[in-house]
RNA sequence: GCCGACCUAGCUCAACUGGUAGAGCAAUUGAUUUGUAAUCAAUAGGUUAUGAGUUCAAGUCUCAUGGUCGGCUCCA
């Protein structure tokens, strides 16, 4: 039997024999704290032998850690399936992983789960965490495993079987109590260890993620090992909920979909959304010319011709609204704007000398999203990106691709925007382009993810067929990810519209082409903005930034003067006459979040000074305009905007 | 598109196991002129998403359609 070497947390080395379970090198030094230990990154719970050399941790279950979060999370979804098969023999188990914040666990069940039937099968769990049982790992090879689950009568775990076993991985089941499964773990010592979880909801979801398979019944849960880490995580989804763009547009008045009378994902925008669109579209706009782009106008439709030759027709025709007809031809309502991008590079003869071009538009297209996966602001039917297309040579495309990504990060920052999540989606299987020319993207993209200093994550193979990209994510209120910025190589189009430029060498050569949103489509970077506000926008975005408020009727001259000298220093402001009380008037402005609030009554006319109100709730101690004014400017990062 | 839940006044919600709708806020009108998140009163507002069906009787039960929400899938 061969012998591996361990270095334990201590930093000693140590030779034992290979397949020496954890307990086993830990006895001693392990506690009841102790529910496993990472070796090499890989994370192995108590009852797992140990096959290959490299550095070891401890887990432990009070650190509260990711990996001990994880070991105690996947093991509800045991303690889930297993109170399940007690109350529904029938149920077929398919999988169940731990996830952000929780765990699931899908089932095959002939009836789908009711809230009442979540009730008792919450009830069986806190039973099952009662009775104690301890996680016991048992190890077996393909044919006891295959009889072992023919015997339990399991279907898709015997489909996962041949998948483990295609794979060459080990195979094991765990057993704690009545309840045995095919499951690669790690699981903590017993089922009593941590007994704080709440079942959320039911949901469908395809086996294996196809939709062309069945559909089985999914059950979410959250777990954490503190009673107050419970509550306080769903108290968060609770407060999650008031920060929805979907409440607050109502609230605030800025935007409304009408499915009856306008239709599905098809946005309004009121008043004071589309104010702040406009401020948001000016300082883009702004940013985009400082940086060198040519800002293009293209029409909302195009003939059925344009769209064969960029492919859309033949790839893409289900996004697409079905074609208008006039004369004999075949009109589409643009799903993207490349096409018209490509036409105007292609109507000039282009010199190297001209390149880079870089052709932004504020587009709107129209896509014909399926009916249920329309989401308030983000995902909508149509919508205004802020596209462009970079056209450069060869030698240029790596400094555009660094420029691009800084631009999008710099853009998202100037919104107060920072926690991103980075994917760099590299070529897949099925691809057009040459591959020195995939490679010397894909290049391109990674050395400037590298220098931008903020770590991403790899979707090897998640390119499109067309090029490689980079997607910006940002979440919402309640932690879904959604995709702003994307910076996207395209191999095809150039192609198609048989793009090309003369070089130096006086011969025709083919053009790099990126495609690039950054801010993604108004209507849904505006969604996000509006949930990491939680509405309380910034005062250079804010419709309203000072709402007047006089005490009585013997101020509201004085107040008029005050409005308009703010006026003519350019703030927006509006005032309140109406006969309400001071405090009711208050607490309209503090709904609508309005920055700032003046209150004039005896004190100020007498004085001439203003006493002003923020949306905390707090008084400014200033006492005139002008101070006022040097405030703003001072906490206002974008000035110019005020 | 798929699975499930839901759809009552502009908004948030109520109406016991079926007995033909009720409140708060908002709106309008009047009174009130108020010192930092709700002054008082009156008025108006609903073919209970739509369409069928069961029933003496349907907001309530059944079916269909549309939409919304939570997931899944999709997002070349």
């Amino acid at each position: 039997m061969s012998t591996i070497d361990i270095k334990l947390p201590n930093g000693e080395n140590k030779i034992i024999q290979k397949g020496t379970k954890v307990c086993e090198l830990l006895n001693g030094a392990s506690t009841d704290n102790t529910i496993g230990i990472t070796l090499n990154g890989a994370q192995l719970d108590l009852n797992s032998p140990i096959t290959e050399t490299g550095e070891i941790k401890i887990i432990e279950l009070s650190s509260d850690s990711e990996n001990a979060k994880y070991f105690y999370r996947h093991s509800f979804s045991h303690i889930l399936a297993q109170a399940v098969k007690r109350l529904y023999p029938e149920a077929k188990l398919a999988i169940g992983p731990a996830i952000e914040d929780g765990f699931y666990y899908d089932f095959d069940v002939k009836e789908p789960f009711t809230p009442e039937d979540l009730k008792n099968i919450t009830k069986e769990m806190k039973k099952i965490i009662k009775e104690n049982h301890s996680f016991e790992r048992i190890d077996v090879n393909y044919e006891e495993a295959k009889k072992m689950l023919a015997e339990q009568n399991e279907p898709y775990k015997l489909e996962l079987l041949e998948e483990i076993k295609s794979k060459g991985e080990s195979i094991t089941f765990y057993k704690d109590g009545d309840f045995i499964d095919l499951c690669r773990g790690p699981h903590i010592p017993s089922t009593k260890l941590v007994r704080n979880f709440k079942l959320l909801s039911v949901a469908g979801a395809y086996w294996r993620g196809d939709e062309n398979k069945k559909m089985l019944q999914r059950i979410y849960g959250t777990a954490f090992l503190n009673k107050d880490d419970l509550k306080s995580h769903l108290a968060i989804l609770e407060e999650a909920k008031k920060r929805d763009h979907r409440k607050l547009g109502k609230e605030l008045d800025l935007y409304s979909i009408n499915p009856d009378t306008i239709g599905g994902g098809l946005v309004l925008w009121h008043q004071k959304g589309g104010f702040i669109r406009n401020l948001v579209e000016e300082h883009c706009r702004k940013k985009h010319l400082d940086s060198g782009y040519d800002i293009v106008y293209s029409p909302h439709i195009g003939k059925s011709t344009l769209w064969e030759t960029s492919g859309h027709l033949q790839f893409y025709e289900d996004g697409m609204f079905p074609p208008l007809e006039m004369d004999g031809h075949k009109y589409y309502l643009k799903p993207m704007n490349c096409p018209f991008h490509c036409n105007i590079y292609g109507s000039n003869l282009r010199s190297y000398k001209d390149l880079p071009l870089r052709f932004a538009e504020w587009g709107t297209v129209y896509r014909f999203e399926r009916s249920g996966t329309l989401h308030g602001l983000t995902r909508v039917r149509g919508f205004t990106q802020d596209d462009a297309h970079l056209f450069c040579r060869p030698d240029q495309m790596p400094e555009e691709i660094d420029k691009v990504l800084d631009f999008s990060l710099s853009l998202l920052r100037d919104f107060g925007l920072s926690d991103f999540h980075l994917y760099l989606s590299t070529r897949p299987e099925k691809s057009v382009g040459d591959d020195s020319k995939w490679e010397a993207a894909e290049a391109a993209l990674e050395a400037a993810l590298k220098r931008s200093g903020i770590s991403y994550s790899l979707n090897a193979g998640d390119g499109a067929f067309y090029g490689p990209k980079i997607d910006i994510c940002i979440t919402d209120s309640l932690k879904r990810e959604w995709q702003l910025s994307t910076i996207q190589f395209d191999f095809n189009l150039p192609v198609r519209f048989d793009l090309k430029y003369i070089g130096d060498d006086g011969k025709e050569h083919r053009p790099y082409m990126i495609h690039r949103a950054l801010l993604g489509s108004m209507e849904r970077f505006f969604a996000i903005l509006i949930e990491h506000t939680a509405g309380i926008f910034p005062v250079w975005l804010a419709p309203t930034q000072i709402m007047v408020l006089p005490i009585a009727e013997t101020h509201h001259e004085y107040a008029e003067k005050v409005l308009n000298e703010l006026k003519n220093i350019g703030f927006r402001v509006q005032k309140d006459v109406s006969s309400n009380t001071l405090s009711y008037r208050v607490r309209t402005a503090q709904k609508q979040k309005i920055p700032f609030m003046l209150i004039l009554g005896d004190k100020e006319c007498e004085n001439k000074e203003i006493t002003i109100r923020l949306r905390s709730g707090d008084n400014l101690e200033l006492k005139s305009i002008s101070e006022f004014k040097a405030y703003v400017e001072e906490k206002t990062t974008l000035k110019e905007a005020v």
